[in-house]
DNA sequence: CTGAAAGCGCTTACAG
DNA sequence: CTGAAAGCGCTTACAG
């Protein structure tokens, strides 16, 4: 049960040297006579030795660990953008500690004091509801932090996104080209900022640019799940919708099968665009067509901004917005 | 900058006690008298301290952080039990490290050693491939250690998972009571033991109480996309198989678009029974009939034995098996 | 290029 | 019930 039984000290005494020559070689540091590094190594790898990263973090102030902070792992979205942070995390030497929150606001301000608390040199946060009193909270964060896939409406804190109000209306180009007047915008929550201020605030620009009304009985404000996207069917179609855009992939999916039980012909009689393009798109039939959201890439970027932040390297931009297509799959025309 | 602005010292100063005091009154000791605990809690508040983990890790050697192996947290069989795992560590007050893997050996090998590094008080092991070589690097961890839905063929390593074989068996016995006698057995890989090993059997097995042949011509040994299950479609159909089991949920997903696309009516003319039930099973249409994994549960009882084994506790059974059941939804008669 | 010493911020016997 | 002191295993100036 000696979960160390090799320190520094031993192989210090065994190699004949001070622990702070150890260290040096350790750490690579160039100040060390090849003939003594080459002792010093050998000593290490005879004695197994591997160094204590608890007590590295407590000496040197840094523990090679970000906090990553998700709503839930379950979800396709975000977890895709935990896998770009982890990978890129690891190729910088970090670790991870990933913690689920639901977007529960007391929750997410109790993690985030846990991880500080743990000394972290870094976090990521995602989610889609950022209130003043969590705002406040992750302003006062004393270590870098970059929003990942998550906007800030105040646009003080560092994010990585791509421009969802711009992929809304290629979406709806793409609709009104196909001669739809009556489009549906079925998202999340109102609660969510990109949802209801980004692409809510591009869904009324996009209709006033092509002088069409906007009529709000086809905008549906909670539905983030296959059993929503199902219960909106009959309204959306007695409301006359003849396409609609879903923020929800899985909402999207419970629509286009409630579509098919109706007897109701995608992409014939009815369009669909959705925003988030997780590996559910390519599973229905017909497969859904999406935006394009570099998903991976997001959270591989925010990583990457974060170890510059942590790096104190400089940063040009702090706001960095990735590029997206539209995908045309088999919901559109 | 300054991270750590208020220390124990501070707190005692402030106080009029020693740090020993401050100690015990942050840790719940009894053996403080209620007059000091009060005034030293107050100086608590008052100077916002909050204990350095990183200082307490290595004093204690206990970092209250467990180490979490995943092949790909993009995978919703994993991402489900890691989501169980996380919210009983939330509950214990553990964090969790996730990382990475895609079940690569070197990567495995490397990470665990991370971990250890990093002082974690225990680890769960994810992954469906354990060769000899990891096996004995898994045993050799010093702390304690639980596979997640993943099962050790030489019953030493603790587990918590279902009964894979009688799973199959119950899923074949469904098939082979609606008249099939041609069953074909979709699994991921040669590597997988849950695959290659315990399913095969059961299913050879079951086979041989019915009286019926192994015909492996029904057997595919590489399935785990959409992709792959598409393209076993042809096969499967001309060697006369009139239902199948499938290990994985996107090779099923694949698989039933296949049949949708060649006009080959599921169940009545095709029966499928996928093996892990993640959200997919919900969202195609018909909707997978399933074994219904407790994954979640899968997860948290692991994290609970770990915790319960971190703690010395005396536990009964190390290898854990959790029921399951067969949902019919609607790709089965 | 190398070592002695202090210090990181706690916990843990030990003594009283 | 409380404190003084050692120690956890490193890193970091500092001095040479």
């Amino acid at each position: 049960m000696d979960r160390q039984t090799v320190t520094i000290y031993d192989v210090a005494r065994e190699a004949g040297v001070s622990m702070a020559t150890v260290s040096r070689v350790v750490n690579g540091n160039p100040n060390v006579k090849p003939s003594t590094r080459k002792k010093v190594e050998e000593v290490i790898k005879q004695l197994n030795y591997q160094p204590n990263a608890v007590a590295r973090g407590l000496a040197s102030k840094k523990t090679t660990t970000v906090g990553v902070i998700i709503p839930d792992v379950t979800n396709l979205y975000y977890s895709s953008l935990a896998r770009g942070i982890d990978d890129v995390a690891s190729i910088y030497k970090y670790n991870i500690i990933l913690t689920n929150t639901d977007e529960n606001l007391e929750k997410e301000i109790l993690v985030l004091k846990d991880l500080l608390t743990k000394q972290v040199d870094g976090v990521i946060y995602m989610g889609h509801h950022i209130s003043d009193e969590l705002h406040a909270q992750l302003e006062s964060v004393p270590t870098p932090l970059v929003l990942a896939g998550s906007i800030d409406q105040k646009g003080i804190l560092p994010s990585v996104n791509i421009d969802y109000g711009a992929a809304m209306k290629d979406s709806l180009d793409i609709l009104f080209e196909n001669g739809n007047e009556k489009i549906g915008f079925v998202y999340r929550s109102v609660d969510e900022e990109i949802d209801s201020q980004v692409r809510y605030g591009a869904y009324k620009e996009a209709h006033q640019d092509h002088g069409l009304p906007v009529d709000d009985n086809l905008v549906f404000t909670s539905s983030n799940s296959y059993k929503d996207g199902q219960n909106i069917y009959d309204q959306l179609i007695s409301n006359g919708a003849t396409a609609a855009i879903f923020s929800d992939d899985e909402a999207a999916v419970g629509f286009l099968n409630a579509a098919h039980d109706n007897g109701l012909q995608v992409p014939e009689k009815f369009e669909i665009i959705v925003s988030n393009n997780s590996k559910l798109v390519n599973m229905t039939r017909p497969q859904l067509s999406t935006v394009l959201q570099p998903l991976y890439d997001i959270g591989a970027v925010s990583m990457r901004l974060l170890t510059k932040m942590m790096n104190n390297d400089e940063v040009e931009d702090k706001e960095i917005v990735l590029p997206h297509t539209i995908k045309k799959w088999g919901t559109t025309k």
